[in-house]
DNA sequence: TCCTAATACGTGTCTATACATTTAATATCA
DNA sequence: TGATATTAAATGTATAGACACGTATTAGGA
């Protein structure tokens, strides 16, 4: 795999922040298509999977639909849609919320937490055996990243 | 915007190796954004984009469908349908090729190329608005994410 | 109070991703 | 040569992302 000019057959960029542009999206494919291989046998889309975990963040306490979305990775996605394939598969409820009755109380089942519990133990080899790098770079690569997005 | 546990509104991440994960998923789409709103003028989405990128980037010698699938940067994506598209814009061409009839020789068109042309210029100043970093930073993180890969 | 604005959620549409399958053309080898 | 395998591209289907729009409910101000 090594460097990104040899993945993408490319030879060379014309400044280092335009490769640092492709760079993160090459890597973001990288990833995501190794969480996929881990997530189909439990039949949930990655971001299917990111509702449930901010679910479970909830300790039981309800949240609304907004308050999911702004949770999520991708800011533009549709939270009401996702929690409907999420309740098809029984994984969560949702309640008409007594107090603003345009709100949905959105909880995560027991089902769904048994299905969390479970991709943990898969999950966790995954990362560090996906990710080449020492718990020192890692830091670094966090606290750059999040400096980046300033 | 700062750290990704306040843009997340996450409290802390179990490790360090999760938290890059998500760091990584969620900067993606933070630079995907702000390339949508440059490139939806031209009527272009981002893989579209990259296609005519990689096109231009044959210097006038055709390519196959299957080159550019290898050259995306996302491998899982499907070349044939996005080549469908540029060609309904007039913004590449196919020919059978002659030499194994179940190739598709590829070029971008003139059309084409003014607009990449047009859009580079859009492009320049957006990499330093959006990444908030030092050309040593660049570098650095440019680095930490080959190795990442392994 | 009534009118208007804002909010929460859902829906519709187009594009892209992920992956299986199909069809045609070429390669390989007994 | 002929049977089989491999390859290139297209197609089918489900899910997700991007974004506009609709509807119901609540908030807020004249």
């Amino acid at each position: 795999m090594g460097s990104l000019e040899e993945a993408i057959k490319q030879k060379e960029f014309k400044d280092p922040y335009n490769k640092l542009v492709v760079n993160i999206l090459y890597t973001h494919s990288y990833l995501v298509s190794a969480q996929n291989g881990i997530l189909k046998p439990f039949d949930l889309s990655p971001e299917q999977y990111n509702v449930l975990r901010i679910l479970r963040g909830q300790n039981g306490v309800p949240t609304t639909v907004s308050s999911i979305q702004d949770r999520m990775l991708n800011k533009m996605s549709n939270a009401s849609r996702l929690v409907d394939k999420l309740k098809a598969k029984q994984l969560v409820e949702r309640r008409e919320c007594p107090s603003d009755r345009r709100q949905v109380d959105i909880m995560i089942t027991d089902k769904g937490l048994i299905i969390l519990n479970d991709l943990q133990t898969h999950m966790e080899g995954f990362n560090n055996q996906v990710i080449n790098l020492t718990g020192e770079e890692v830091g670094l690569l966090n606290s750059l990243l999040d400096k980046l997005r300033g």
